[in-house]
Parts: C-alpha cells; structure tokens; sequence
DNA sequence: AGTTTTACATACCACTGGTATGATAAGTTT
DNA sequence: AAACTTATCATACCAGTGGTATGTAAAACT
C-alpha cells in the first residue's frame, strides 16, 4: 500500500523478529502459531513467508541471535578478567555471565529446551557446539596447557562441563529448594578446584 | 466385529505404546503424527483416543516406561556393586548403566530432547528429578556424609553431574572427534575424584 | 519507458490433534 | 434370562496448523 523501500522491509522484518522471539520466549515453540506472530507483528503471513523460509527457519534465526548476545558478554567478561589476573579466573568469569543467562526463563526456553527438539542432533552440535562450548573449551584448555588434565581430556571434560552449566541453570529457575546462583557456583567451581 | 475382552483391549494398548515408540525414537515427537500411530499400530483413531488422552499423555507414558527402564538397571547395577566393594564403586558402576542409555539414540530423542519440550519446565523436574537424580544424588549424598563436600552442595552437584552425563552421553552419538565411551567416562571419573 | 525484482497481502491447501457420535460386545444387576 | 450399564473400538467431522499459489503495487534496474 505505502511506499516499501528496503529500509521499510528491514523494519518488517526486525518486527516479526522482535514478536516472534517474545512469542517463543514466553509461550515457548509449539504454542506459538504462525498467527500468532503475524498477528503480535502487525503485517501478514505473506510478510512473513517472504522473509523466512519457515517457521522453524524463524526459530532459528532467534536462536542464534539469543546465542550470539549471550555469547558476546560471556567472551567480554572473560577478556576483562584475563588482563588482570589468571586464565582461570577469566574462565570463571565467563561462566558466571553464563550462569546468569542459563538462569532466564525465555533463554531456557528457546535455547536449552526448544532448540534441541527444534533443531535436531545435528543441528544442535552445529550450532550450539561452536558458540557455548567454545568458550568452556578455552578454559579446560588452559587446565590442559598446565598439565593439570590430560590433552585427550579436553574434549570430554569440556562437554560434559558445559552441560553441568545448562543443567545448572535449568533447575536455577525452578527454584529447586535450597538452591541459589551463588550456591550453585560454589558447586561449579568445586568440581573445578578437583581439576586443579 | 470380532470379541473384545479385556486382554485384548491390553494388547491393543500395547500395540499402539510399541508403535507409538518406534516412532518417537526414530522420527522424534514432532514429526510422528497420531495418523503414523494408529496406521503402524493397526488401529484406529478412537482405539488410541480410548487409550490415552491425548498424544501429550501416550508420550508421557512411553517417557515413564523408559526411564523407569534405565532406572532400574541403574539401581540393579548399583547394588550388585554395592555388595562388594564400597559405596563410590557402587555409585560408578550406575553412572555407567545410565551413561550408555544417555547414548543411545532413541532414548536421547526421547527422554533428553523431545521430553523436556512436550512436558515443559514443571513436568521435568516432577518426574526426570525423581527418577534419573536420585541415584545420583545417593551417591553424592555419601561423598557428602563422608565430609567430602558440604551439605548444600548435595543438590547442586548432583544436578551438575547428572547433566554432565547427559550431555557425555548427547556428544557420544554424535561421534565427536576423539570422543570413545571409555574416553568421556574417565573425564567423569577425573570429575568426581576431584571431589573426593 | 519498459522490464524485472522486491515486498508484501489474500485465498487457499493438505494435514494436524482432538471430539462427537455410533456400534457392538462384555459385564452386571435384577 | 432379560434389561441395563460399561468397555472397546470405528467413523465422521471440526477448528486450527504450517505452508503454498496467486495477485499486486511499488521500487529498482536497464
């Protein structure tokens, strides 16, 4: 109807984004319906197709967006803590932005539960692999290049870190009882400490 | 048509949770549709509706049957450990039953991805906690009772470790580079000794 | 100026999980 | 054994789903 410049399709496009993410974040991916979104959006389901293959298209296209921001502060908070004191403590602190972005319910949900079953096995070590277990890796690595754990260790270790922070987070936010962000970085650096 | 006793009416329920899932473990919950089902079963669509509620609910019953499987060789494989040498042995000897159920394919579709997805964040810790937790949390608890670690790191640690088994178990089916069983249940036992 | 491409909107489609209705036989009661 | 209730399915149907086909007007390009 009005003019639609390439700026204007951007703004369509940051908007069904923006619904879209607020939609899966809060009602999770299978209550949120193609409707739904074009509806939350203001435009049409035209609008949408055009802009994304599919929905699962648009899931993942949040999903990595998500990734990417907690990814970015995670990386900051480390670099900020290498020039001062020790790779492990950086690494520390890597963790505890992660932590606190594993602890946010629409991060759970779009990321650590609907993205798996979304993406698929394959998918999922694509994606998730790369971003969050790079920066885990970086540390044990470090543990490594100390000769604290073995080189054929790294991967293992690594993994199954990683995972020991996503199921961290995951039971953080069903307030498990007697179970706070502090505690459970103790319990985190514990393990660790048994690495040292 | 034909008689329909009670045995029957149980081995048509049966028909329809075999089918139900070879299908969830191969295709994942998404993509298997109640049409598959009752086509595979032989069935039709009232008999599974008469059975169960909803696909939620058959789903739910085939996530039970497995867990309940792995828990029960979990514990079995505990005790016989139990017996012999001491609590700690008992307490790997379980981790690994559980480490090779977390490899494999089909539980993994099931149990760990599309689980937390249909039943969401209440459902899980209701019945996954229950289940694949306690044993490892028995055997934390005794690292705990022997003053290893402190009291309130009982319930984080054991949410960490069992989450690090999942994901050991996750990575393992996706044949990462330089990842054996043997490999990535070492890094656990190194984990745990770090504990000790 | 004419053509192609972009950016949508609308109408439609096969299929989905779920329900309503109905039919037949097995149990139960009288 | 007759009457009634309940269990076990089958069939027909429904609103809603993700996705597609078609149309259209504006923008971009030649």
């Amino acid at each position: 109807m009005v003019k639609r410049t390439s700026e204007q399709a951007e703004e369509t496009r940051r908007a069904i984004l923006d619904a879209a993410r607020h939609l899966f974040e809060t009602q999770g991916y299978p209550r949120t319906s193609i409707a739904n979104i074009v509806e939350a959006a203001g435009i049409s389901k035209g609008a949408l197709f055009h802009h994304f293959a599919s929905k699962d298209a648009l899931f993942f296209e949040i999903w990595k967006e998500m990734q990417l921001e907690m990814d970015g502060q995670a990386r900051a908070a480390a670099q900020a803590g290498r020039s001062k004191t020790d790779p492990y403590a950086a690494f520390l602190a890597g963790t505890r932005v992660y932590f606190n972005w594993a602890s946010r319910p629409g991060f759970q949900r779009v990321v650590l539960i609907d993205g798996p079953a979304v993406m698929g096995l394959d998918g999922w070590q694509e994606n998730d692999d790369r971003l969050g277990r790079s920066n885990v890796e970086q540390g044990v690595r470090y543990l490594a290049h100390k000769g604290l754990i073995a080189e054929d260790g790294i991967v293992p270790i690594s993994i199954m870190l990683l995972n020991a922070l996503n199921g961290g987070g995951f039971a953080l936010s069903r307030r498990e009882s007697g179970l706070t962000p502090d505690n459970l970085f103790d319990a985190f650096e514990a393990l660790l400490r048994g690495l040292r």
